[in-house]
RNA sequence: GGCGAGAUAGCUCAGUUGGCUAGAGCACGCGGUUCAUACCCGCGGUGUCGAGGGUUCGAAUCCCCCUCUCGCUACCA
């Protein structure tokens, strides 16, 4: 095999927030697919990817589940990485954050960006709003109030570290015009220019003091390390970097890495801030950051709560582990979105793997069996001369060039159509199946030469056909060549037609390879899984009372002054029957509420589109604070507010009486 | 609110620098075939290329405007 150097690629590492759905695990598969391929062609291949640990989040969920957060990151991360084996990822190194090598070296980078005056200390200014504890400029404001969450802020400041990015703006611009290639697809690179770069690069914050779990600053203490400069870091710690120059010689031999690949919308800090802090280190910058699209869920929002998200490990349940891989691989365009719903991976699987492939290799198979007691014979007879056409060049034409065409597609990122240029050897052999026609040459003796030709083509073009599928579906390819019993070839001769060995006998009991599926038993199962999900949901959510009492988070929030009994008495509380309700077209946000109060019928505005649905509404008694100053919202008046709570995240509650109580009825 | 992407056949999507009767796969219909997993092969499209305007000999493709959908947004990671 021809040996053709090293290939380092990385995937963005995964935050340990949650289990990662399907659309999340994409990324992972493409890259598997593409270190596979680089392997067969004889690429030394070094493939990372790991986990992302740190981050005020993970902290506030452990805390939530009253556990440590290393706990909580380890209980994820196992999660994650048996995701990924699942997938059957050919991962070289699984990194975490959490790693002691990792944080160590972390912790010298940043003391050495310190240190040569790339980090300076200083203060994050502006409007903090507490109860969210985010800092906000003045132009962020809405109406002089916290945009998220509309309560008061007030002017903060907050130690912390920045590093230079300005310094480095003009030297990354040229690399930029230098290397082309740098940033796929090209369309995201504008965008890096036109709204970071050329507006000026802002110096990036990158410590916190406002949670502990980090990287803790060496030199003071009460920071912990940005989660960027931790997390982008892995791609050189994980394979040996030090900060002092004494790199470990996997180091030298991997880096710059060939392939980051990530997801569209990390594309900034890959290309930005990533490469600056490279710079600064005075290490090359990668070859290309590839950021892909994602996999999305046709129709309906995807939510735990609903029990709708797509798992990678119920669908390798439902369809095995290649159907899976070969789903995302294929329905994956290049820059936009990709949809899955149960729908299409069933019609997916059935066309593409059962009809196509599964059932090509089957009745391959049997026809040798039956007509040759399973043994594969090259004759030599072929069609050349053949007056309605010469199949056997035609076939051998397709099979022969697929290798080329599905590397081409690969290295320029198109995976999809890497796929169907290996799958085209499988249509084409059914079609020449067709053309031959091998149970009519079976009746003929005379032609029992050309039907030994005949079935020999077809098991070296599944052969071949087998042999390319390994990058993307590992399992199958293994399947397909031990059915016919053949070994996996070498890339150089993939492109060489009739390597089979004449004479070799293929399995005389051919297994099914992808069994036809029904959408309907499809779905039954899928309703078992999405009420086992939410069930989940519900248990880890404190939903059953049991767990209500358990760590209830409470909320502060800003203070008011005191109010006498007199301004109290000035508010007019009543309760208010809903008897219509109808979403404001021009908003986001609002529902017009046609409340009744006693014999009075008002129309109240509310901003609660997010919380409640109209339907959901009618016919609920709300508390309602009756004599407020009417006021136009978008284009209609509003006599009144429903009064509701609200959480840190900004869901919903209406005030309901506790026991029936009449519309009109003054709350006191 | 800001930024971005998109709207093409029932579904998922291609359509290069504007150019011949707008394509593929799936689904559907008809025909063929029977080795095979009711499979495979062939044939089949009157789609206002989201609406409206404009530039042009010519626009799905360029410009303007409108409508709708989606993604991102944050000192979140």
């Amino acid at each position: 095999m021809t040996n053709r150097g090293k290939y380092y690629l990385t995937t963005a590492i995964a935050y340990t927030s949650g289990k990662p759905h399907i659309g999340n695990s994409y990324e992972i598969v493409m890259a598997d697919a593409i270190c596979r391929s680089k392997r067969q062609q004889g690429y030394d291949v070094f493939f990372q990817t790991g986990t992302d640990e740190h981050g005020q989040k993970i902290e506030e969920k452990a805390a939530a589940a009253g556990i440590s957060p290393k706990e909580f990151v380890d209980n994820i991360a196992g999660i994650i990485r048996g995701i990924c084996d699942s997938l059957n990822i050919s991962y070289d190194k699984f990194i975490r954050t959490t790693d002691p090598d990792h944080e160590k070296q972390v912790q010298k980078i940043f003391k050495r960006l310190y240190d040569q005056g790339d980090i300076y200390k200083g203060a994050y200014e502006g409007m903090y709003c507490t109860p969210c504890e985010s800092f906000w400029t003045e132009s962020q404001l809405k109406d002089g109030k916290c945009p998220d969450c509309g309560r008061e802020v007030k002017p903060a400041k907050e130690e912390a570290y920045f590093f230079k990015m300005s310094k480095y703006a003009d030297k990354l611009m040229k690399y930029y015009d230098e290397h082309p290639e740098f940033i796929q697809p090209v369309s995201r690179k504008n965008e890096m220019v036109n709204n970071f770069l050329k507006p000026g690069l802002q110096d990036l914050c990158v410590s916190r003091t406002t949670f502990k779990w980090g990287i803790p600053v060496t030199f003071d203490e009460k920071h912990v390390v940005y989660v960027w400069l931790d997390a982008l870091t892995n791609y050189i710690t994980g394979i040996g970097y030090d900060a002092d120059g004494n790199h470990t010689e996997q180091y030298k031999q991997l880096w710059p890495a060939d392939l980051h690949l990530i997801g569209k919308d990390i594309v900034r800090f890959h290309t930005i801030y990533w490469p600056i802090f490279l710079m600064a280190l005075g290490e090359e910058l990668p070859t290309k950051v590839f950021g892909h699209p994602w996999l999305l869920q046709g129709g309906e929002k995807m939510s735990k709560s609903r029990g709708n998200v797509i798992y990678a490990d119920d669908l390798i349940s439902l369809y095995g582990v290649d159907a899976v891989r070969y789903y995302v691989l294929h329905e994956m365009p290049y820059e936009n979105d990709g949809t899955i719903t149960w729908d299409l991976i069933t019609e997916r699987f059935n066309s593409d793997l059962a009809n196509v492939l599964g059932n090509l290799v089957n009745r391959t198979i049997s026809m040798s069996n039956k007509y040759f007691g399973g043994v594969v014979t090259s004759t030599g007879v072929t069609s050349a001369g053949n007056e309605v056409g010469d199949f056997d060049a035609d076939l051998k034409a397709v099979v022969t060039a697929a290798r080329d065409k599905a590397v081409a597609k690969m290295d320029a990122m198109k995976m999809t159509d890497a796929i169907d240029e290996v799958f085209a050897i499988f249509k084409r052999a059914n079609k020449y199946i067709d053309e031959t026609q091998p149970w009519v040459l079976a009746k003929d003796e005379a032609s029992k030469d050309r039907l030994a030709e005949v079935m020999y083509n077809l098991t070296e073009a599944i052969v071949i056909g087998a042999n390319l599928l390994i990058p993307y579906m590992p399992e199958t390819a293994d399947a397909i060549l031990a059915q016919v019993n053949a070994e996996k070839r070498d890339f150089d001769d993939l492109d060489k037609f009739g390597l089979y060995e004449s004479g070799c006998k293929v399995t005389d009991a051919p297994q099914i390879l992808f069994a036809r599926q029904d959408i309907n038993v499809i779905m039954e199962k899928v309703a078992e899984i999405q009420a086992a999900q939410k069930a989940e949901y519900e248990r880890e959510n404190g939903i059953t009372p049991e767990a209500e009492k358990v760590e209830e988070p409470v909320i502060d929030i800003e203070p008011k002054e005191t109010i006498t009994y007199d301004d109290f008495a000035k508010l007019q509380f009543q309760v208010g029957e809903i008897i219509a309700c109808e979403a404001v077209p021009k908003s986001k946000k609002l529902l017009k509420n046609t409340v009744k109060i006693g014999s009075q019928v008002k129309t109240i505005l509310s901003g609660i589109k997010s919380s409640y649905s109209p339907e959901e509404m009618v016919g609920k008694k709300v508390m309602v604070l009756v004599n407020l100053q009417p006021r136009a919202i978008a284009g209609e008046m509003s006599e009144g507010m429903l009064l509701c709570a609200e959480d840190a995240d900004g869901n919903l509650a209406l005030m309901t009486p506790e026991k029936v109580m009449p519309a009109g009825a003054e709350v006191c």
